[in-house]
DNA sequence: AATCCAAGCAACCGCTCTGTT
DNA sequence: AAACAGAGCGGTTGCTTGGAT
């Protein structure tokens, strides 16, 4: 489609990064902030292409990346999301603080498909391997705090599978047929009823690790928060607290 | 000790989405 | 409304490393 392309191959180095590329990128970015992507490896002096620098920071050389081994708690709770969202690795990363959706992406596929194929359940539906084939059952999954006029509104989509459409204006209720009746079976304690917004700047994030409200289910609470308002998802009709208003007004900035 | 093979991870590629003009 | 540019996402590739033979 004669677009032009992100930047010029020939003068760009490719693979591995070195020690003094990686140097020059966080110097650039601690003196200047992430800004434009495109301009910044010829004004950080890097013969690299924008979109490499952008991974190299976010998925390496962030400061505030975990790194390390997942503990079982990120396993469960990774597991659990996949099961919800599908393979939207950077709205799971964005529930795991300090991970990268590159990172539980390079994990799910190394790691999990295995444990879960080692529990006879399909990593892909979370449908047991031998299971039956029930009829899909209709699950509602919405995206973004939904005002309340909003969710009046009949926005919803419905889809045929467990993948709902991106985010439409960061504020969408979705509402599909899911073909994972399993997901209740491999995760009874969830209430599939989730709203979940976008993930946000490490500054909005929601607070840190949800894990034990993941382990207790939608009707637990961590620190007096629902499920629903550790997962970012505040003013959903799943919020059983009444933390609505502290949460919103730290984290209404959408990106 | 050398070779082979599989696993893990970093990086690339192509596509889609979003904002701007 | 259409075209364009930039950013972001997900799938895939290929290199590195460690274990097995």
């Amino acid at each position: 489609m004669g677009r032009s392309p992100c930047c010029e191959k020939a003068h760009t180095n490719k693979g591995a990064w070195t020690k003094e590329e990686d140097e020059r990128l966080i110097a650039y970015i601690k003196a200047h902030g992430e800004g434009c992507w495109r301009s910044l490896p010829k004004a950080a002096g890097l013969l690299r292409c924008g979109k490499s620098c952008r991974l190299r920071w976010i998925n390496y050389l962030r400061p505030d990346l975990k790194r390390g081994n997942f503990t079982h708690d990120e396993d469960e709770l990774i597991i659990k999301l996949h099961s919800l969202l599908g393979n939207k690795w950077s709205l799971i990363a964005g529930r795991l603080p300090g991970r990268t959706d590159n990172e539980i992406k390079n994990y799910w596929n190394t790691h999990i498909r295995r444990k879960l194929l080692s529990r006879g359940i399909d990593p892909t539906t979370h449908r047991p391997i031998n299971g039956g084939a029930e009829p899909p059952k209709e699950t509602t999954i919405s995206f973004g705090a939904v005002k309340p006029e909003d969710a009046e509104n009949n926005n919803s989509i419905t889809g045929k599978d467990s993948e709902p459409k991106k985010e439409e204006n960061k504020e969408e209720t979705l509402l599909f047929k899911s073909e994972e009746p399993q997901v209740a079976e491999a995760c009874p304690d969830l209430n599939l009823e989730l709203r979940i917004s976008p993930p946000s700047s490490q500054e909005t994030r929601p607070p840190p690790l949800p894990l034990e409200a993941a382990k207790s289910g939608g009707g637990g609470r961590v620190n007096g928060l629902c499920f629903a308002c550790i997962l970012g998802i505040p003013n959903s009709i799943d919020c059983t607290c009444n933390n609505n208003e502290d949460y919103s007004s730290g984290s209404s900035s959408s990106n």
